[in-house]
DNA sequence: CATAAACATGCATATAAGCGCATGCAAACA
DNA sequence: TGTTTGCATGCGCTTATATGCATGTTTATG
């Protein structure tokens, strides 16, 4: 079966740009309870380091640093080494931004190639 | 290690809902690149039966159904059933409120609950 | 009424991901 | 300098997920 439908470079191109926000490994990261048990934690307390968050969640330490290291690479957390201590904090900027451009790149592309998306 | 930080009872339901928010299942779903690229046929081309979207992927049509059936459990798309065609297209509006109330809900927890968030 | 088309679903398999334990390493400490 | 602390990481185990094939069911088609 054929589309009948004439797809414009424009319309094409913004929903390449949305395919590309929509990065699968920073949602992968955000369907992990465990890891959104960790986010509220660093929410609520600020930042801390590892064996601390530890010792608020079953995990174990070993676990927690994984998830938290997933986390950081995803640009979610920052880091920082300080003498022994591994400390992370929210990455505010970086997170809400992330969730703002893809929800704009969602909108865009709803109102522009989506042709049964009525907004 | 104790936290010297007291929480207050609203700071936590924030927190608590911004969680809520945060379904698992819904993010699982748009971690898997396939599922992206089915999202963006239907977004160019709209409504369209699982046939002819999956002539367009390289995976094998139950694949396609199944990814389209776990999209349609989450709530990112319509699904109706035409004579022996089952058609699905995206359903706008849950999509973007859900992203939106995403947004907000972090935007929210960043001011009002996260020490060292600046925003 | 027999056949084909469109789909859902059971099954087996391969890959990915979460988990805890044990180990190694660097920094603080006695 | 030997010991403890805080982490990172290798390893094996278990579970989850994606995939394709085969089968069953419903609806159209000859």
């Amino acid at each position: 079966m054929t589309m009948d439908t004439t797809l414009t470079h424009k319309q094409m191109k913004i929903a390449e740009e949305l395919v590309d926000v929509l990065d699968s490994k920073f949602f992968k990261t955000l369907s992990e309870p465990v890891r959104v048990q960790i986010l509220k934690f660093i929410m609520l307390n600020g930042r801390a380091d590892i064996g601390t968050i530890a010792e608020h969640l079953p995990q174990d330490r070993s676990v927690i640093s994984r998830h938290l290291n997933l986390m950081h690479e995803v640009g979610i957390l920052k880091g920082e080494k300080e003498t022994r201590h591994m400390f992370y904090e929210i990455n505010s900027q970086v997170f809400l931004d992330k969730m703002v451009n893809i929800t704009e790149k969602i909108k865009k592309c709803m109102a522009e190639c989506c042709p049964s998306c009525e907004l």
